[in-house]
DNA sequence: ATTACCCAAATTGTCAACAATATAACCTGA
DNA sequence: TCAGGTTATATTGTTGACAATTTGGGTAAT
């Protein structure tokens, strides 16, 4: 039948939609998600829309109020970010450490992949995906060290940053930049060279 | 009516009894949490117990197959603490110096209270509560930071130090030594020099 | 004896109806 | 006109029943 989808991760569907249409900026701070009308939306009942709601609540994406419903969190102040970097260059270079005297041809693979994809994003000044294949790469290094613990911590961090990706920042003034500087990381990751991997990397989370 | 209760975090009270139950090591890795056996002991439906259950998935007590429940995670391993150590010291003083300048008499009431009880766990060698005090003491300092992204990122990271908490760890081999620690501390913290306390913080963050 | 297949029991995923609660408009009285 | 209380509505919190899926045992064929 083809009504039966495989539906291992409705809710998760469900969030990551939500999510794209808060960070796009489709969604303003204070706007309230009421239950039943993305039921209606989704054409699904409440509780997969509660366990979304729930899931984007954990992340920061939104505030739930109890018996009062759930509304698109305010950003958090841009000084979060002076936080955030010294917290992700850590956890980054840890998760690299971990797994870089295991480097396989599937693991360049997959950057070349992403490489190739952020380098057309690039060229077409298409912000939003290049923003996106950015989160990608930096994702896949800490998916990588396969510990889910890991990603957990990352994802939390990350999310808090959505404020920045909404309005430009300025590392992306200049379009090529960001490939170029992503293409650089992969390159010495090639060479074999932990510390200057490590450094690289450090250096181009900011 | 009795059974009338607040009940603004039913939920959140069953996660945390299942916490306990966890964090004591009463409940062994791998052990399974079924949804039903849970909604009687709790004497609850299923909703509220599910809620529960991916609360503690998100902090990683618990790991969660699609279709197949819930089991308690396994322990990550020692390392992460390598980890989490360095983001702590990052996140902590972050949070202490954003509300150094502005340091009240009822800050120092909730840490001398906190002192006092901790003091008391030690003199009784009571293990448990020396670990749960010594939390929530850190844990008073990102709070009093008053911005919730902040406790997110550090409940997250936290969260994941369960089973070092289980097994005693080697800093509470002196039982008095963590008093003597945090009042140490505090004692800084009293003279108003940032540096010093900041890298007070810092050091004792092991 | 072993492998493959199938079936049944247990468990999770989902839904629609009901109860409890907060929000907001309205009405009353000074 | 405005403050205080009250009701009405809308929304969340909870429950029990139903559908879909996985797991493990059992059976038959080789």
């Amino acid at each position: 039948m083809q009504s039966v989808k495989p539906d291992q991760g409705q809710s998760e569907q469900i969030a990551s939609q939500l999510r794209n249409d808060i960070i796009s900026g489709r969604m303003k701070e204070g706007a309230p998600l009421r239950e039943i009308a993305l039921a209606k939306q989704f054409k699904v009942g409440r509780g997969p829309i509660r366990e979304a709601l729930q899931r984007l609540s954990h992340e920061g994406m939104v505030t739930a109020k109890p018996n009062c419903g759930v509304r698109v969190a305010a950003s958090p102040p841009n000084s979060i970010q002076e936080l955030i970097i010294p917290l992700r260059r850590t956890l980054e270079t840890f998760a690299l450490r971990s797994f870089y005297h295991d480097l396989k041809p599937t693991d360049f693979q997959r950057w070349d992949d992403i490489l190739q994809r952020m380098r057309r994003a690039c060229e077409n000044c298409d912000y939003a995906s290049t923003v996106e294949l950015d989160i990608e790469f930096h994702q896949s290094i800490v998916e990588r060290a396969e510990q889910s613990d890991l990603l957990s911590i990352w994802l939390t961090m990350v999310s808090r940053l959505r404020h920045q990706f909404q309005q430009g920042h300025r590392k992306y003034d200049d379009a090529m930049k960001i490939y170029y500087e992503h293409a650089a990381i992969v390159a010495i990751f090639q060479t074999g060279d932990l510390e200057q991997s490590l450094q690289t990397l450090e250096w181009s989370i900011s």
